[in-house]
DNA sequence: GTAGGGTTAG
């Protein structure tokens, strides 16, 4: 092969590095996007000459440096690529080291101007090195740049694209425009690292619709077998727009799933558990269990986990307050020597804290070295759910100390700490300040956190002053913290109003009948109560079952209100008669207003003392160490009864008891709760 | 030039 034909072949890398399919390479040979004027014969030559490595990308930079490449042929290693480009002056051109400092668009235009002047802007590499730090300082400069180009590479429109959807979320529109003009484009083609970039744009509203018709474009464009970058970016995109199983269907077409796509498969069920209704339905918690049996899956095969499979597993066990499981994963990167980074650090706090081990949470937090807002947020918001309102503030202070930029999530965890104990003018100041001192709009989360913070205080006229005067549209959650804030503080009228906006977004929940029939059966209204249950029936709505876990022995175990299932069934039902006897001895008289129907008394009373958390108790006593805390994650809120009898357990019975409800932690201890009875 | 990762009101 004749050196002068080359007009540079760089981007050389061993096949062996080369994992998965390849449909980067046509005949073994490929291309990376672009046809190189070397051409597919003397690549074969070529790889030949480097010992049968297969050449995967090939690029045609500029001219004049094919002669390095021959003085290393008989080494085919990554050294040769990294003393290419060490004795490449395109690589290593001045002019792009000083692109790459660019900090104005002033500078940038002097430096894009030189690259003109010396031609350094006729080629690929310079030219994508252009695009992405302009796109970083002025899209319209970048998008300028680009139109000069005259027969912008596949190279160059991938670079466009990616700088557009990963630096802009709102410019998702122009990546799309782009991407339609590599599809009539005469001779180019999108090719595997079109997709990527452009399915992560997808990920979110409103762009999932765009999803589907690019996935044909990927049959269509790319064949099998797929790239694992291009399935990892599908799998990724399924399960943010909700479609799981579309995803496992894409994981389960994979023959041998890289680090990639498994993270990818372990990422899409933990994080498709966690949104949605925010407490744990049987759906959500049969998603994160798939994560943990996918987690042992893939530790059977031959990829090792790291710290992104971390990240996944840790929210798998939140979810589901696996704290073994989660603790194992702890263990698990200190043993591996993975790092414990920002991502890994702020999963883990976050899992402490909802598994209710907020010390450890705080100790973790304390011990991680660069911390960001996140981080930050994961902590204030345990904080906040433990009912330690004074402590999360002092952490928002001192993250705005320590240079941090409060985001929407800081705003909405630290007004929700404010909320739980009843700091109600520091938590105005934070809201106010969200406009006045960060020049940020309080976005539908913040309105409900403050409509919550009123309401819960009892200052329900304001509460229901907001609802009507804040610029967006009230949502069910906004709607319910009101009608909970009624109900606390029996306000009929408001927890009337609530309700009828409350159903009309939500006429199938039956947490939302539920609550207000409460409120009629607090004052005696039976009538009204009994209206509520037809209107249920007429329209077919099931109240949910309570539901407990706990974890004895590294078992979950669950209970349902009045469960008949549990294997030690007898002994828990014994159990619970003595701790009804011990209660009523210390006086406690069952609070029987908020069953939900009219039953007789002495039926309301049963139905109390069945609750799940009861039942859960009641094992926990029998089955767990006389000196190890109880545990237990409801999917509901705990009630009134079981929460004043619970204090009495918890003194009675000497055992610390930690519930995570729907929305909060009750630590309750010595006879009295964390949340001083303020949820 | 491409993928997969943490926090989010009730």
């Amino acid at each position: 092969m004749n050196s002068a034909h080359h007009e540079g072949v760089y981007y050389i890398k061993k096949a062996k590095d080369f994992r998965g399919p390849t449909n980067r390479a046509d005949n073994g040979v490929l291309v990376g996007g672009l046809w190189s004027p070397v051409g597919p014969i003397e690549c074969i030559s070529l790889s030949k000459a480097l010992g049968g490595t297969t050449i995967v990308a090939v690029e045609t930079v500029v001219g004049s440096f094919a002669l390095p490449l021959y003085d290393h042929i008989n080494d085919a290693s990554d050294q040769i690529f990294g003393s290419m480009k060490s004795q490449n002056p395109i690589f290593d051109h001045p002019t792009l080291q000083l692109l790459e400092k660019c900090q104005t668009l002033d500078t940038l235009k002097q430096v894009h101007a030189h690259m003109l002047t010396t031609g350094l802007a006729l080629h690929t590499f310079p030219l994508s090195k252009l695009l992405l730090v302009s796109s970083t300082l002025a899209v319209s400069y970048s998008l300028s740049v680009f139109n000069q180009i005259r027969n912008p590479t596949i190279f160059l429109f991938n670079t466009l694209i990616s700088s557009l959807t990963s630096n802009h979320n709102h410019l998702t529109h122009i990546a799309f425009s782009i991407y339609n003009r590599v599809l009539s484009h005469k001779t180019l083609r999108p090719n595997c690292f079109t997709f990527p970039s452009l399915f992560k744009a997808c990920g979110s509203d409103p762009w999932f619709h765009h999803g589907p018709a690019l996935h044909t474009h990927v049959l269509k464009f790319l064949g099998p077998p797929y790239d694992h970058f291009v399935q990892a970016s599908l799998i990724n995109f399924y399960a943010k727009c909700g479609k799981v199983s579309v995803s496992r269907y894409l994981f389960n077409q994979i023959a041998e799933p890289d680090l990639a796509t498994w993270n990818s498969i372990l990422a899409a069920y933990a994080h498709s558990s966690c949104s949605g209704s925010g407490s744990i339905s049987g759906w959500a918690a049969s998603l994160s269990l798939e994560a943990l049996w996918l987690f042992t899956e893939m530790q059977n095969s031959s990829i090792r986990p790291n710290e992104v499979s971390i990240v996944a597993l840790v929210s798998a066990c939140t979810n589901l307050g696996a704290l073994s499981q989660g603790t194992w994963a702890h263990t698990y990167v200190l043993r591996n020597n993975l790092k414990l980074n920002r991502f890994v650090g702020t999963a883990l706090i976050d899992m402490y804290a909802k598994c209710g081990c907020l010390d450890l949470a705080c100790q973790l937090f304390d011990q991680l070295h660069a911390r960001d807002t996140l981080c930050y947020n994961a902590i204030i918001g345990g904080l906040a759910i433990h009912g330690y309102g004074r402590r999360a503030l002092d952490l928002y202070e001192k993250m705005k100390l320590e240079g941090l930029a409060p985001d929407d999530v800081t705003f909405m965890v630290t007004l929700c700490a404010c909320s739980h104990v009843g700091l109600v003018e520091k938590g105005c100041r934070v809201f106010e300040s969200i406009k006045e001192v960060y020049g940020m709009e309080p976005k539908l989360e913040h309105y409900g956190c403050l409509v919550d913070l009123l309401g819960r205080a009892g200052r329900l006229k304001d509460a229901e002053e907001r609802v009507r005067t804040m610029p967006m549209k009230p949502n069910a959650i906004l709607w319910r913290s009101l009608l909970g804030a009624a109900k606390v503080h029996g306000n009929l009228e408001i927890g009337e109003v609530a309700l009828k906006n409350l159903i009309k977004l939500e006429p199938e929940t039956s947490g939302n009948y539920v609550l207000l029939s409460n409120i009629y059966a607090s004052v005696d209204r039976w009538d009204d109560v009994n209206r509520v249950r037809k209107l249920m029936k007429d329209q077919g709505i099931v109240k949910v079952p309570g539901s407990s876990l706990v974890e004895i022995g590294g078992a979950m175990h669950e209970f349902l209100m009045g469960d008949k299932t549990h294997p030690h069934l007898k002994e828990v039902y014994l159990k619970l008669e003595e701790m009804n006897k011990r209660l009523s001895e210390y006086g406690h008289k069952p609070r029987t207003r908020e069953v939900l129907f009219d039953i007789e008394e002495e039926e309301k009373e049963d139905a109390l003392s069945y609750h799940s958390e009861r039942l859960a108790i009641a094992f926990a006593l029998i089955a767990s160490h006389s000196s190890a805390p109880i545990r237990i994650i409801k999917n509901l809120r705990v009630c009134h009864d079981c929460h004043v009898s619970t204090k009495l357990i918890s003194s009675i019975y000497e055992r610390e008891i930690i519930v995570r409800d729907r929305h909060r932690f009750h630590h309750f201890k010595d006879g009295t709760c964390s949340c001083s009875d303020y949820w």
